[in-house]
DNA sequence: GAATAATTTAACCAACTGGTTAAAACTCTG
DNA sequence: CAGAGTTTTAACCAGTTGGTTAAATTATTC
């Protein structure tokens, strides 16, 4: 009846456990998980998830602050990469959908749990997202300077980038009824779409051509922006 | 200490209670609503909530019912409003978000619990969905023959749409903190956001110029569309 | 094999869960 | 006022929750 534990690891009880919970805090959320459901799920009994982990609240924030540590990471480490927007942002989705390809129910449980639980927040993550925020500002100061991509809010594209993403992870079951997939068919459409966000997202914020979009919905308007500029800037 | 009926409905108490539900549950979901805070809520007691409604299961699923039906409908109104694809689309958009700026817990209930409530679902819902899909995929068909918007997958798009709209609701916490948002700041960032998703989609659909988004990336390769996407043959 | 640590079993706890019930109190309409 | 329906109060129920404990059992190490 019980799932038996995926991996016999050999890390000691403390990461079996770690790992069970998540799994479960994933799929249940704080509320909704169960000790007794995370023990069996570790193939261990509820005493000894006392025993390493205190209270269920120390075993939840365990899991919790190491998510949100690691997606943070993730993002962390293509800042230090890329240098340039465009590979930025592809890498980025790239990156992204790849990781949440192997953890789904994350983007829905940190989300949801995030608003909830005020106290299992860390002050050093919070200093590093703001560092990422000004690094892709100015990333975005400069590419528009030298009419690479046209005006756009950073904080905007930062949300829609992350949007794009990480929603369709937690809209999957939605997805997956609404269009009539399968989970092999759901995973086709996620492998698709690590190209196709990027594509949508660059091909965004192309600099405006002589036809804006404002002209293709009224025709009555003038054009207002010059003619575009040479896109292409030599690397580094 | 507990939290009044915010309106002396003239509904007599059902709606009341229901609102009372709505609230509670899509601040903390299925698993961690308690009946008695839901009674607190609606300003009645516990008793009332079973003579009405007889069980927690049994006003959840009316709370989230009611819910999809709702945001489906919504959507299904516009379609049947707009025959421009543009049009549509902005339109889409706006009225998306204004919708949820007044039910901001909605997507991250409806989401959250779909996929753990398999017995919720409707029928008839999932039918006029499949008939939305299909009329917004002979509308990109016919603007991408007449040349007005660039190759994309119907599907993709849709997704895109809905990522860009929801997103920030459910991720509002996160964004919120990351960004020093009090309640004011992400209220106007929802108000700029409504011109601005859909001029980022709009912008993203122009039809490529002579200058593809490849060649910004990786100058290597001949033009040829990132996004692999057959020619379609001309109509019948 | 003895000593030590890790793990299990099982009983147990107080608190809370959704849910029920019956009698009292209230409100409205006739 | 009388009476029907509505609402409240309060006690109560069985089941479950997170959590604890002590003893039994197993594995490990010296």
């Amino acid at each position: 009846m019980s799932v038996a534990k995926a991996r016999i690891e050999a890390e000691g009880p403390e990461s079996t456990i770690l790992e069970a919970a998540r799994r479960v805090f994933h799929r249940q959320g704080m509320a909704g998980a169960r000790m007794q459901e995370i023990a069996a799920e570790a193939g261990l009994n509820q005493a000894l998830l006392h025993y390493y982990f205190r209270s269920k609240d120390k075993l939840f924030s365990a899991v919790f602050q190491q998510d949100v540590r690691r997606l943070l990471q993730l993002q962390a480490r293509i800042f230090e990469e890329q240098d340039d927007v465009f590979e930025l942002i592809a890498r980025f989705v790239a990156v992204q959908i790849e990781f949440l390809q192997k953890h789904p129910y994350l983007p829905g449980f940190v989300l949801g749990e995030w608003g909830r639980c005020p106290e299992h927040h860390a002050e050093e993550e919070l200093e590093l997202r703001k560092e990422l925020n000004q690094q892709f500002r100015q990333l975005l100061k400069k590419a528009r300077q030298e009419g690479r991509i046209r005006p756009i809010d950073p904080v905007q594209l930062m949300v829609n980038m992350l949007s794009l993403c990480m929603h369709p992870f937690i809209a999957k079951p939605l997805i997956m009824s609404t269009q009539g997939m399968d989970e092999a068919a759901f995973e086709r459409f996620i492998e698709r779409r690590k190209s196709e966000v990027s594509a949508f997202i660059l091909s965004s914020l192309r600099p405006e051509s002589e036809i804006s979009v404002a002209d293709l919905k009224s025709p009555t308007k003038p054009a207002r922006s010059p003619a575009a500029f040479p896109p292409k800037k030599t690397k580094k």
